[in-house]
DNA sequence: GCATGTGGCTAATCGCCATAGCTTTATGGC
DNA sequence: GCCATAAAGCTATGGCGATTAGCCACATGC
C-alpha cells in the first residue's frame, strides 16, 4: 500500500474542488478523503477537524482573493481602482459561488485565528488602498472601508442567494451600486476639510 | 400520555427559540423536540425534515421583520423613512442575531416556494415604500432598492459575523453608510429628468 | 358506546464525524 | 546495507443526528 503523500495544502486544495462542485453541504470529510485516494480517517493525520478543515479552506480562500483583487487594482486610482475592486470581488464570487457561504459563516478560528484574521487583513488591506486615493481621514477611511465591503458581499450574498427576484437586469444594478459609491466617496471627500 | 398538541406553526416557534438560544449548529430535531415536549420523530407529523423546519421558520422571520420595518417606516418619507427602516433593519438583527443565519443561506423552500418567496416580497415591498418618495424612475427604483438591501444586509452579515476587526465605532460606520446612501439616492433622483 | 383518523411513541437504519490501536512505509544513523 | 523510529495510512468502533416503519392511544363524530 504505497503512500499518498498528503500535506494539509493538499487537504486544503481537495476540500475546495469538493466545496467548489458539491457546496457547502456536500463538503464532507468522506468526499475529501475520496478525492485524495485515501480513507477518511486518514485526513486526521492533516488536519484537527472538519471545522479545522473550514478554517485552512477560508485563509486559503481569503489569501487567493486578496492575491486577484491586488493585481486587478494594481495601477488604478480613485475611480477606477474602486470599480476594480468591486468587480474583481463579484468576479471571484460568481466564479466560485460556493467559496462565498465560507466567508460569510466565518468559522471560529480557534488556533488558527490569528492566521484567519491575517488573510482577512490582507483583503482589507487592499480596499484601504484603493480609497487612499480619495483623501478621506481618520475614522472616515475606515467607515468607507467598511462601507464597501458591506455593500459588495452584501450585493453578492443577495444574488448568489437568489434574493433578487425581479427580472431587472443584475449587472445594471451593481453598476448603479458601483456609482452610488464612488460617487458619494468622492462626495463625503470633497465635504473633508 | 397526553397529547402535547403542536402545530406546524408550534413546533416553527419552538425551533425559533431553539436557534435563538443555540444557535444554527445548535438547531436539531432533537432540541426542538425536547422543548416541545416530545419525541423527536414526532415532529415529522408536523413537518416534513429539517430543511422543511427552516423554510417555515424563514418565513415567519421574514415575515415578523417586515411587520417591523413596517410600523417604523409608518408615517415617515424621504430620508427620514429609509433612516428608520435601515436601523430598524439592522436593530432586528440585533435583537435575534442567529436568524440572520436563516436568511442569508436561504433554505431551498422546495414546495414552499411560493410562501417563501411571497415574505421575502413582503419585505421588499416595504423598501420600495420607502424609496418611492425620492423620486426615481422604472428600473433606478429596482437599482435603489437592491442597493438598499445589499449595503443593510452585508454590513450586518459583517458586523455580526466579527467581520469588522478594526476598534472603530461600529454606529458610527453604520451612520457613514446610511448618509451615503440617502445623500446618493437623492442626488441621483435629482439628475433623473 | 364505537369507529376512525391522527398524534405520539419505540425500534431500527443510515450517514457522518471522530477516536483507538495496529501496520507499514520512509528515512537517518551506523 | 541494516535497524530504529516517527509519521502516514488502515480497519474497527462509538456516538449522534436525521429519517423511516410500524404500533398504540387519544379524541372526535355518530
Amino acid at each position: 500500500m504505497p503512500r499518498a503523500g498528503l500535506t494539509p495544502q493538499l487537504v486544503t486544495g481537495h476540500a475546495l474542488e469538493v466545496l467548489d462542485e458539491a457546496g457547502p453541504a456536500g463538503l464532507t470529510l468522506k468526499a475529501v478523503a475520496e478525492r485524495a485516494g485515501v480513507a477518511a480517517p486518514s485526513l486526521y493525520k492533516h488536519v484537527r477537524s472538519l471545522d479545522d478543515l473550514r478554517v485552512l479552506m477560508a485563509i486559503r480562500i481569503l489569501t487567493e482573493a486578496a492575491d486577484r483583487l491586488g493585481t486587478s487594482v494594481m495601477g488604478l486610482a480613485g475611480d477606477d481602482a474602486l470599480r476594480a475592486f468591486l468587480a474583481a470581488f463579484r468576479g471571484y464570487a460568481a466564479q466560485y459561488p460556493h467559496r462565498h457561504s465560507l466567508l460569510e459563516s466565518p468559522p471560529q478560528g480557534g488556533d488558527r485565528q490569528a492566521e484567519l484574521d491575517a488573510a482577512a487583513g490582507q483583503l482589507v488591506e487592499i480596499a484601504f488602498a484603493t480609497v487612499r486615493g480619495y483623501g478621506l481621514r481618520g475614522d472616515d477611511l475606515v467607515h468607507a472601508v467598511r462601507a464597501i465591503r458591506a455593500m459588495v458581499a452584501g450585493f453578492v450574498g443577495l444574488e448568489l442567494g437568489a434574493g433578487y427576484l425581479l427580472p431587472t437586469d443584475l449587472d445594471a444594478s451593481f453598476a448603479f451600486l458601483t456609482d452610488l459609491l464612488t460617487a458619494g466617496l468622492a462626495q463625503r471627500a470633497a465635504a473633508t476639510p
